[in-house]
RNA sequence: GGCGCUAUCGUCUAAGGGUUAGGACGGAGCCCUCUCAAGGCUCAAAUACGGGUUCGAAUCCCGUUAGCGCUACCA
């Protein structure tokens, strides 16, 4: 049974990259009957926030994609430094007694690469025992082949064949000098013990890869499959990120924009991966049986904000066809909580609240919409916007709204064809054209000069709320 | 600097030796119409550049350029 594995870190919001790449790993997991695992990666206790692990609950939450197992990498530091321990003793791993942060500067313009510091790789283990027990500081590093290098290979989910010559990489650190693990180690080591079988991640991972494989080979433990993932990046190609492009990269700015969960996974879907026969709004389930690995692109996608309109107009289009075309039933539990969360009254039973909801949505395109743009469909506290004004201001407009609302007061029937009509035949005996009453209608209906057929409107609110408001014109 | 990855319409992508290089979003227009959407139809819009291999290259190879990643006691 595969298991998979998505591990942030608590050092920021949880980012949309990020939700991406969750995303990705729960669709294998779903897609082959496997285990969902989330790792919270909080070995950089500096870093660490409350706020941003509170970030990464909410925002993965609010996809409604659920995990199956969660850890806290930093209740596992024992066994990160248990096979610490047990590289040491391998000796594939050794202790630098080096000073931290020496010559900053010197490896900017340096001609090689920096790969380890001299002397020590060759301290004896009678020495280096001495020092540590006298208790002079250290960082425990892997020992990289170099005497001959070795050639790394392995082969990725996404990008085919990698190698790598153990030449061009540096005897990365395994333990901080305050005896923490780095990320490398803990990572590894919870993999390994995890059983993780695959291991689906950013693309700025695809060269550290090499060292992942270095450890799992020296801790003995199988080597699980790699997916490196493209990333996401600004329209300009930078990377993305909050101090530079505000608020689009977090997820919950989506969420509170009135995105459908279920819409945004399908968007974050399209954005590097395609099921290859140019389906794109899908559910979850068609998600889940079309994804493979192979439909994954290699380059970074480009998530298409501006200044002015922070949202991806495929994004904003997704959600509109999702909003429109889902089960109506299952939509209204999203529209009753952001009605409610706005404070705006749902004068309704359940099925004439379903059948609202499913008049008004043909035009909608994010949920914020029902509170606003739908505001008359639920509430008597509703704007009339300057164009609707106009409409009612017609030279006549009024006076044959009153009338319009005495005679389906009078009317034996209120449905579409009654209303039309009785609206209809209003017109033709004042000698003034049916649509200057239409678009008058509209305008106190609904406080706006645009929305569905008037005739649905009359009926979707029922007459005596129609009379009410005809008479208040 | 070293190592690695990538390059198809503005954006997301399909085509992986033979297609008028396809679809979608967005844009323009037409139809429909009580408004606005939706829907239908039409149009504009791409293989980064230079070499090679081949009867034939977006596709394979090399180079250039550009972007990105790694090069931390961050993850």
């Amino acid at each position: 049974m595969p298991r998979l594995r998505f591990a942030p870190s608590p050092t920021g919001f949880l980012h949309i990259g990020s939700a991406r790449t969750y995303v990705f790993n729960w669709l294998y997991a779903r897609r082959h009957r496997g285990a969902m695992i989330l790792r919270i990666d909080d070995t950089d206790v500096d870093r660490n926030t409350q706020a941003s692990l509170e970030s990464i609950f909410e925002g993965l939450r609010w996809l409604e994609l659920e995990w199956d197992e969660l850890y806290h990498q930093s209740q596992r530091l024992h066994l990160h430094r248990q096979l610490a321990q047990a590289l040491l003793e391998r000796g594939v791993a050794y202790r630098d007694f080096t000073p931290p942060s020496a010559q900053p500067e010197e490896k900017a313009h340096g001609a090689g690469p920096w790969l380890f510091n001299p002397g020590m790789r060759e301290l004896s283990r009678e020495e280096s025992d001495r020092r540590a027990a006298a208790g002079e500081p250290f960082v425990l590093r892997f020992r990289v082949p170099r005497d001959p290098p070795r050639i790394l290979r392995f082969r990725d989910l996404v990008y085919g064949e990698q190698e790598k010559s153990t030449a061009d990489i540096e005897d990365f650190a395994l333990l901080r000098s305050d005896g923490t693990p780095t990320y490398h180690l803990a990572s590894c080591t919870d993999d390994i013990d995890m059983k993780i079988t695959h291991i689906v991640r950013g693309q700025d991972h695809l060269t550290n890869t090499f060292k992942h494989i270095l450890i799992f080979e020296a801790a003995g433990a199988p080597l699980p499959e790699f997916a490196h993932l493209p990333l996401l990046v600004a329209p300009d190609g930078s990377k993305l990120s909050k101090r530079r492009h505000g608020a689009v990269v977090s997820v919950t700015t989506y969420r509170d924009a009135g995105f459908l969960p279920h819409a945004f996974v399908n968007f974050l879907c399209l954005l590097g991966w395609s099921p290859k026969d140019n389906r794109e709004v899908m559910t979850r389930q068609e998600l889940i049986e079309a994804f493979s690995f192979e439909g994954i692109n290699r380059s970074n996608a480009v998530v298409n904000f501006r200044e002015d309109d922070p949202f991806d107009p495929k994004a904003v289009w997704l959600n509109a066809q999702h909003l429109r075309t889902m089960p109506v039933r299952e939509l209204a539990p999203y529209v009753r909580r952001t009605l409610e969360q706005a404070g705006v009254p749902i004068p309704y039973d359940e099925e004439r609240f379903l059948t609202v909801i499913d008049v008004i949505r043909t035009r909608y395109s994010m949920l914020t919409d029902f509170v606003t743009r739908g505001r008359a469909y639920f509430s008597e506290d509703y704007p009339i916007t300057p164009e609707a004004q106009q409409k009612l201001d017609e030279p006549g407009a009024r006076q044959l709204l009153h009338e319009l609302a005495d005679r389906l007061e009078a009317s034996p029937e209120f449905t579409e064809a009654s209303v039309e009509r009785d609206l209809r035949q209003l017109a033709a005996e004042r000698g003034v054209k049916a649509g200057l009453i239409i678009n008058a209608a509209r305008a106190i209906l609904t406080g706006q000069t645009v929305g569905p057929s008037a005739f649905t409107v009359f009926v979707t609110l029922g007459r005596e709320r129609v009379l009410e408001r005809l008479r208040r014109a």
